[in-house]
DNA sequence: AGCTAAGCGAGACGGTACGTCCTGTCTTGCG
DNA sequence: CGCAAGACAGGACGTACCGTCTCGCTTAGCT
């Protein structure tokens, strides 16, 4: 769900009064970001230490001191800088929702994919912990909500736009309500394993959503 | 949203090998309790330590680790007892949906009910720790859901199938599902701070889910 | 060096205000003197607990905070009712000093059973405890000189009276400052490793104690 | 009767693997040796704590646990900084054996000092506990030999050398055995109060030691 | 080319909390 | 009522991290 590729130094750091940036080591940066993931996946969020991920990007504590301000905080710019890599290497059109005419069709297809993406095993452990923080801790709560989940609601709230002005969709909808019908499920679901996590799941919440429950 | 009044000792410590709970100290039990809710409404849940209840329930702390295997079973099981003492409370007819015949009433109602008690700040704190806790934590998560989350599911459920017999919703819909069309907005905006958390929100969900975003 | 066989209930015990004796459980304190002499051997002193006792004894904490005042009173009884059982085992004469007429001859003679007395490995670790704890605490301190060290002097003692008798030992020699000219050196040598440790030591020891260090 | 001054960083500590000494906290060092001589005289040795002494000394307990391995070890060193101290103040010739050419009269004067040192309300509760533990950690007790007896001792076995080479003790006498006719006694009178602990004491003792028990 | 100043790896430091262990007291139920 | 059992308040243990700090060492960028 990362979906700006951009900006280095990034949001959270700019707030806070910085040492010389243009001196930072890189080769440090990617070091600490690459210890931090692997560590939420090894040993889970909680247990990942700012000594641990110093050690094993063999990094004084200082140097994440001094650029990061929580260990949340170095997680979640090590998961931006992930999904940066990631949505590099998957090409321009990775993370766009279709518009064939069909808005079921392509929701549910959004939706489908949205699915496969939450079961990587690469991204699971570090956006449930971040999930989990934001919950907890507004500020981070936030910046998750805006750098991780913001660009993505964009992204359907589009997809809904353009369905109204083709008609399959009511003009009196607000599209920034509307999305949640099928995506809060999914995230609920995901997040609380309040059911089972299907395509067949995504696909009835598109139908449900799209319908509604009345009779027509 | 706590339930059930019933069945001490829980869930949760009912699947570890326990010392012999009839020589149990109640006071102490309440005193932790109430140490523990009140130290996550004071300095939240990260800053309340074992230590930290033990201390202000005047209570050695291997009390704690003998009846508990974390800070966030303890919080748990202390929110549970929050919840039946506030049941006990508020009487019998507390935690039903109202059934007046007209669903899309019943469940703005109930909806603008738990909008409320979310706002509740003696629920805040602890149940967004046992939420985000829940999330990392399959485990807690898992006795969140079931002890927590499931019953007040349940009336939804109950309440769907009811109007489907009336006629007001579609036979062909698995409640179990429907129900998150209205519930899991709800639930995200209030984690995630996805957007205002408002009575006039809630009726909108149930607008649009009974009637669909489709023109009918 | 336990010289008295008799008198249970023993004498620091006898100074606290005691429950009823008589319905005393010899079974639970005979327990509790093996599990302690067993513990010390095997774990040392320091790591011997009052706990561990009681659960190798099979017998409640409160058995023995009844009829003890300290882990070291526990010992200390223990370890008399050792020596009290092997001097029993051992016959009447075992701890008495020979007197064949000849004091360099008695004295070197038991000097050496001392000597591999102290070797005993059932002895020496509660034995050296007792030492230990007696140093720093001057009650138990008290107690272990006067039952355990004391009547062993006091045979000394006599012996040298009765070769200041036989002319073989000057008249103006006080015999309980006499007999340290060779039994001290033998303590610190075994107490505090400041040497070798054998019959040849102790022969010496006798020599330049009854003959003096300057030329005659 | 601590006698080397030198010898920073002391003889325990070399032996176990060390972090960075050359950054280590002169503060901090002298604070716990002062505070871990402090606890001992005011409430023992026993309930000394490394706890107590970490937060008398103004240090995290970490700082104790990094530099030595136990409260004997603690101890141990604070009581070689303090005699190096006081050796300083005291000046050079402090810890020497008189030689006046009369050895009674030399011994006499060296125990009678050492008798008034021993009752040093200073020394007495640290050695004591030192010499306990001595007694029963073995480690512990050859480094108390070896750094706080073994100086003395040898002071004591070069004066009884320079008696020999005047012709006031036999030529066949071993000094290092020697000297423990007076000193052992004194120490075992001192350790376990096996009687009183006077200079007159220690003069009998060395004209016992020197002239033999037998008739001449 | 030499100098200064910053980032850096390293890790000692004063602290806090952890989870365990034991203390000495108290309570329960058995014999 | 002694006893086995063990829960309890309390407190020390030794460990792990926190966030700050100081130490030399690169490594610019500026004279």
């Amino acid at each position: 769900m990362a979906t700006q590729k951009s900006t280095r130094p990034p949001a959270t750091a700019a707030e806070r009064p910085h040492p010389d940036a243009t001196r930072r080591s890189q080769r440090s940066r990617q070091a600490i970001y690459d210890a931090a993931l692997e560590l939420v996946g090894e040993v889970g969020y909680p247990k990942t230490t700012i000594e641990g991920i110093a050690a094993r990007a063999g990094v004084g504590k200082q140097t994440i001191y001094r650029w990061w301000s929580s260990k949340a905080d170095v997680l979640l710019e090590a998961f931006l800088d992930l999904g940066d890599r990631l949505v590099e290497a998957a090409g321009e059109e990775a993370y766009t929702i279709p518009d064939t005419g069909d808005v079921a069709a392509d929701l549910k297809a959004v939706l489908r994919a949205t699915v496969d993406e939450l079961r990587d095993p690469r991204f699971e452990a570090p956006y449930r912990a971040l999930a989990a923080e934001g919950v907890v801790n507004e500020e981070l709560g936030r910046t998750f909500v805006a750098r991780l989940l913001e660009p993505s609601l964009q992204l359907h709230a589009d997809r809904l736009r353009s369905a109204q002005k083709a008609g399959q969709v009511r003009q009196d909808i607000d599209p920034r309500i509307a999305l949640e019908l099928f995506v809060s499920p999914l995230a609920q679901r995901w997040l609380q394993h309040t059911g089972p996590f299907s395509h067949a799941y995504t696909d009835t919440l598109v139908d449900y959503a799209l319908h509604g429950l009345a009779p027509r």
